[in-house]
RNA sequence: GCCCCUGUGGCGGAACUGGUAGACGCGCCAGACUCAAAAUCUGGUUCUCGCAAGGGAGUGUCGGUUCGAGUCCGACCGGGGGCACCA
C-alpha cells in the first residue's frame, strides 16, 4: 500500500480548486450569504503558527457554510501600514514600501500553501493608494459630518532623538533607542468624536449575543459610563471656584482633601509663581503618557496651600493638592478625596497624614466601631457621621446630595464616560496622509476630492530623527485650493487603527471606485463570524464599531454593528529552551542524546527546558509553518492546530502532537485504501433493516454527523476532532466481513466528508479514490438520520449518600419507582446501605439515583 | 494600580441547563509482527491501600449552598490578556 504523499496531493487539489474558482464569492439572491473573516495580518515577513491557527479556524467555517448552501465571502488582505516598516528602513535601509510588498508576496505564498478557501481576487493592502485614497475620502466625509476636530494632546517625547515615541517604545520611562528619560509634550493633533456615540456603543453591546461575554464586559468597562455629581468648591481667598466631578456624592462628609491634575489650569497658574510647584509638575511629567505608567506610579501630591470650602460642613475645609493620580482627561480633572471609601485616596491620605473618616458603614457593623485600616471600604452600607444623610442608603444619599446641589445652584447631576475621543494623528511616514492643507489665510482646508488619493512621497530619507514627511524637501509645500497662495500640507498620517476600521467593508467591493459600494455592503454585511486574538478585544473592535456608525451617519451604510459573531482565539505557545551558555535555542535544534539528555544538534551544548510561553522570536520558541508543511503537509498542520485545545484557549505546540496528527492522516489514508477492493459501487443505498454490528456502526456514524455538525456550529472544533478520532476508531474496529457493504461504504464516506473542512486536501483525494468523479469541496453537508440517534436504554449511576456505588442499565425514560427498584436490587448498593435507614431516594430520570441515608 | 479571563491525571484536554470526573489525543508500560529496528496492531494507564475482592482520596487553596458541586456563591493563591502611539 502506498503512503500518502501530501506534497503532491495538496498542490494538485489547490490547483484544481483554483481552476474551478470555487472560492470566488458570488453575490446572488438565490442563496443566503455568510461572511467569514479573520483579522487580517500585519505583513511582518513570514506567517507564524498563530496565523495558521486563526486562518484554519476561519477556513473550517468557510468550507462548512459553503457546503451548507451559503454564498460564502472569505477574503484576505494586509494591515500594511505601521512602525515595523519604518524600523526596518532605519535599521536596514530598505524602503518601507519595498519591505512591505516583499513581505506580502512571501506571506501570500505561505498562506496559499495552507490550502485556505479564500477569494484571493479580493485581496487588498492598506498601504496601497487604491485603498488609502478612499480612506482619505472617508476622513473628509467625517469632517463634513462634524466628527473630526483638532486639539492639543500629550505625546511621549524623546528629547535626544527629537521624536514622538509610541508607548511600547517607552521602556521604564526611557526612550528605547536613546535611553533618555521621556518627557511629555503637547502637540496639536486630529481627533475623531467617538464619544458622540458613547451611549450607543454601550447600549448596543447588549444585543451582540454572539460575542464573548468577556469582550462585552471589557468594552463596557472601557466606555465606563458613570452617573455622578459635578459641582464647584469655593476657594478661600480666590475668585475662581474649583470644579470637581465625583461618582460618590454620598461620601461628601468623608472628604478630607481636594486634588487637581498636574496639567489642570489651576496647577499651571499657581506654578507660574511657585517654583517648587513647577518643579513638582515637571517631575510628574517625566514619565510616559500611558495609563499604566501613570497609575502604577507612586501617588504623589503637592500641597498648594489653598483651601476649598466644604459646601455643608463649615468647620472642615479641604486642602487642595496637585496630584499625579488625578487625570485631566476624566471628569473635570479635579476631585475631592474621600480616603475611607476609595483606595487611591486612602493611599494618598496615609502618605500625607490626612484624615480618614468612614461615612458608609456595612450593614452588620455599628457606626461608632467601624474603622478603615489599609483597605478602603467600597461595599454597600448605611450613611453615618454625615449629618442629614445619616441612616440613608448609598443610592438615596447620592440622589439627595445631587438634589441639594441642583436646588442650591452649585452643582448638577452629570453622566460621565471614561471613553475619550480617538486621537488619530501620528508623526510618522508609513501611514495614510491626512488630506488637509494648512493655509495662513484660509486656515484648515481639505484637499479637494479630485486630488485624492494624496499619495505619500516615495523619495524619503530616514537619516534624521523625527517625522520623515516633515523633513521631505518639497512634499508639504503646496498651494491653497481656496486662495491659491502658498500653503503647507498636513504632515501627520493616520493611526493604523483607522485602516483596520473599515477593511472588512472594502472587502465587499474591493475594486469599486467609490470607498464603499452600497449594494455590495448591504448584501454581505454584517460579518457573520469574525475571528482573531483577544488582544484586540477593546481598541480595534470598538473603533470598528464606531466607524460603522460614523459611516452610517454619512450615508455609506445602513448598519450599526459590523460583526454579528465574534470569536477570540487563544495564542500558540511552545516550550522554551536555553543552552548552557544561556542562549535561547530554536526547538528545531533540540535533540535528545543517548543518555536522554537534551542537547543542541549544532554545538552539542546541553539544554534545559523552560516554561511554556507564547511563541516569540526573542525567545526563539517558534516553529516555522513552512517547515511543518514541508515535512507533514498542510492538512496535518491544520488538524493539529484544531485538535486538543479549545480554540478560545491557548494551544501548546508540541513535536509529539504534530506527529500524532501525522499518524492520523496516514491512518485515514490506510483505512480507505484498505477497503478499496471490497467496496460496493458509490451510491448503493443502505438497507433499512440493519442489525447487530452493522446497525451499531451506522449509529456511530450518524451520531458523529450530528455531533460534528453541532461542534462546528458552536465552534467547539477540538471536540469535533475528538469525535472524528472516535469515528475512525469505530470504523477501524469493525469486523469488515460481518458488516453490510453499503453500510461500510457509508461509514467511510461520512468520515471523509466530516473531516473535509479540517483536512480538505486529503478528503478530496480519498473522495476520489472512493470512486467519486466530482469534487467534495462545496458538496452538500451530510444529514444525520434522526431515527439512528435515539437510544432505548441508558446506564445511570446509583449513589448512596452522594457516593457512587454502582451503575444500572434501565429503559430510557423509565419511571421513578422502576428505577428505584432496580437500584435497590443491586448487591453493591445494599452493602453500602447496610443497616442504615433510608431517609429519601432522589431519582433523576436518565441521569442518577441518590439514596439518602 | 485598574479592568477582563484562566487553573481538572505524567501532559493537552472532555464532562449538555448542578447528576457515573478523566471522552479523545500525547506520553508511558506490557504483548503481537520482525533476524533486528522503524512503522503498524492488541491490551493497560488519576493517585493511594490491598495478592485479590474491595476500600479511601481526588478538578489551584480554604470556606459555604445542595440529596448531590469541576460546574453555583465568598475569600485567597498562581498564570495570561488589555490599559487609548505595537499590531
Amino acid at each position: 500500500m502506498s503512503r500518502y504523499n501530501p506534497k503532491v496531493t495538496e498542490a494538485k487539489w489547490q490547483r484544481q480548486w483554483d481552476e474551478a474558482a470555487l472560492f470566488r464569492a458570488e453575490q446572488t439572491p438565490d442563496k443566503p450569504k455568510y461572511y467569514v473573516l479573520e483579522m487580517f495580518p500585519y505583513p511582518s515577513g513570514r506567517i507564524h503558527m498563530g496565523h495558521v491557527r486563526n486562518y484554519t479556524i476561519g477556513d473550517v467555517l468557510s468550507r462548512f457554510y459553503m457546503s451548507r448552501g451559503y454564498n460564502v465571502l472569505h477574503p484576505m488582505g494586509w494591515d500594511a501600514f505601521g512602525m515595523p516598516a519604518e524600523n526596518a528602513a532605519m535599521e536596514k535601509g530598505t524602503h518601507p514600501a519595498d519591505w512591505t510588498y516583499d513581505n506580502i508576496a512571501a506571506m501570500r505564498t505561505q498562506l496559499k500553501q495552507v490550502g485556505l478557501a479564500i477569494d484571493w481576487s479580493r485581496e487588498i493592502a492598506t498601504c496601497d493608494p487604491s485603498y488609502y485614497g478612499h480612506e482619505q475620502a472617508l476622513f473628509l466625509d467625517f469632517m463634513e459630518a462634524g466628527l473630526v476636530y483638532r486639539r492639543e494632546s500629550w505625546v511621549n517625547w524623546d528629547p535626544v532623538d527629537q521624536t514622538v515615541l509610541a508607548n511600547e517604545q517607552v521602556i521604564d520611562g526611557c526612550g528605547w533607542r536613546s535611553g533618555a528619560p521621556v518627557e511629555r509634550r503637547k502637540l496639536s493633533q486630529w481627533f475623531l468624536k467617538i464619544t458622540e456615540f458613547a451611549d450607543e456603543l454601550l447600549d448596543d453591546l447588549k444585543a451582540l449575543e454572539r460575542w464573548p461575554e468577556k469582550v462585552r464586559t471589557m468594552q463596557e468597562n472601557w466606555i465606563g459610563r458613570s452617573e455622578g455629581l459635578q459641582f464647584s468648591f469655593e476657594i478661600e481667598g480666590l475668585e475662581d471656584r474649583l470644579e470637581v466631578y465625583t461618582t460618590r456624592p454620598d461620601t461628601i462628609f468623608g472628604a478630607s482633601f481636594c486634588a487637581v491634575a498636574v496639567d489642570h489650569p489651576l496647577a499651571l497658574k499657581l506654578a507660574e509663581t511657585n517654583a517648587d510647584l513647577m518643579a513638582f509638575i515637571k517631575e510628574c511629567q517625566r514619565s510616559g503618557t500611558s495609563q499604566e505608567a501613570l497609575e502604577a506610579a507612586e501617588k504623589k501630591g503637592f500641597n498648594t496651600g489653598l483651601v476649598a470650602r466644604h459646601p455643608f460642613d463649615e468647620g472642615s475645609d479641604l486642602p487642595i493638592y496637585v496630584a499625579n493620580f488625578v487625570l485631566m482627561d476624566y471628569g473635570t480633572g479635579a476631585i475631592f478625596g474621600c480616603p475611607a471609601h476609595d483606595q487611591r485616596d486612602l493611599d494618598f491620605a496615609r502618605k500625607y497624614g490626612l484624615a480618614v473618616r468612614p461615612v458608609v458603614v456595612p450593614h452588620d457593623q455599628s457606626p461608632d466601631a467601624f474603622s478603615v485600616g489599609a483597605e478602603a471600604y467600597t461595599g454597600p452600607g448605611r450613611l453615618a457621621h454625615s449629618h442629614f444623610l445619616d441612616g440613608m442608603s448609598i443610592e438615596d444619599a447620592q440622589a439627595h446630595v445631587i438634589g441639594l446641589a441642583e436646588k442650591g445652584g452649585w452643582g448638577r447631576g452629570q453622566v460621565t464616560f471614561r471613553l475619550r475621543d480617538w486621537g488619530i494623528s501620528r508623526q510618522r511616514y508609513w501611514g495614510t496622509p491626512i488630506p488637509i492643507i494648512h493655509c495662513e489665510h484660509c486656515g484648515i482646508v481639505p484637499v479637494p476630492r479630485d486630488q485624492l488619493p494624496l499619495v505619500l512621497p516615495e523619495d524619503i530619507s530616514f537619516d534624521k530623527p523625527g517625522n520623515p514627511i516633515a523633513h521631505h524637501p518639497d512634499w508639504k509645500h503646496t498651494t491653497c485650493p481656496r486662495c491659491q497662495k502658498p500653503a503647507l500640507r498636513e504632515t501627520d498620517t493616520l493611526d493604523t487603527f483607522v485602516d483596520s476600521s473599515w477593511y472588512f467593508i472594502r472587502f465587499t467591493a474591493p475594486q469599486s471606485d467609490r470607498p464603499i459600494d452600497r449594494a455590495a455592503a448591504d448584501y454581505w454585511l454584517p460579518v457573520d463570524q469574525y475571528t482573531g486574538g483577544v488582544e484586540h478585544a477593546i481598541l480595534h473592535l470598538l473603533y470598528a464599531r464606531f466607524f460603522t456608525r460614523a459611516l452610517k451617519r454619512c450615508g455609506h451604510l445602513d448598519l450599526d454593528e459590523p460583526f454579528a459573531g465574534l470569536f477570540t482565539q487563544g495564542m500558540v505557545n511552545h516550550m522554551t529552551y536555553r543552552d548552557e551558555a544561556g542562549q535561547w535555542v530554536f526547538p528545531s535544534l533540540v535533540r535528545e542524546n543517548d543518555a536522554g539528555a537534551l542537547i543542541r544538534s549544532d554545538s552539542g551544548l546541553k539544554i534545559t527546558a523552560g516554561r511554556v510561553e507564547k511563541m516569540s522570536k526573542s525567545k526563539r520558541n517558534v516553529v516555522d509553518p513552512d517547515d511543518i508543511i514541508d515535512q507533514y503537509g498542510a492538512d496535518t498542520a491544520r488538524w493539529f492546530v484544531l485538535s486538543d485545545s479549545p480554540p478560545e484557549r491557548d494551544l501548546i505546540w508540541t513535536e509529539t502532537g504534530i506527529e500524532g496528527a501525522w499518524r492520523f492522516t496516514q491512518r485515514l489514508w490506510r483505512l480507505v485504501s484498505a477497503a478499496q477492493g471490497a467496496l460496493v459501487a458509490p451510491g448503493t443505498p443502505v438497507r433499512a433493516d440493519l442489525s447487530g454490528d452493522s446497525l451499531d456502526l451506522r449509529r456511530s456514524v450518524h451520531k458523529a454527523i450530528e455531533g460534528v455538525t453541532g461542534d462546528i456550529t458552536g465552534l467547539h472544533l477540538n471536540r469535533a476532532v475528538a469525535r472524528l478520532y472516535q469515528l475512525a476508531n469505530a470504523i477501524a474496529a469493525a469486523d469488515v466481513p460481518n458488516i453490510d457493504p453499503a453500510c461500510y461504504r457509508e461509514a467511510l464516506e461520512m468520515l471523509v466528508r466530516l473531516v473535509s473542512p479540517m483536512m480538505p486536501h486529503l478528503a478530496e483525494e480519498l473522495w476520489q479514490s472512493l470512486g467519486h468523479k466530482t469534487m467534495l469541496t462545496g458538496a452538500p453537508w451530510p444529514e444525520a438520520d434522526p431515527a439512528l440517534l435515539v437510544e432505548d436504554s441508558v446506564t445511570i449511576g446509583v449513589q448512596v449518600g452522594g457516593k457512587l456505588r454502582d451503575t444500572i442499565d434501565c429503559a430510557k425514560d423509565a419511571s421513578g419507582p422502576d428505577v428505584e427498584a432496580l437500584a435497590l436490587a443491586s448487591d453493591k448498593v445494599r452493602r453500602a446501605i447496610g443497616d442504615q435507614t433510608i431517609r429519601k431516594i432522589v431519582v433523576v430520570p436518565n441521569r442518577i439515583v441518590n439514596i439518602v441515608i
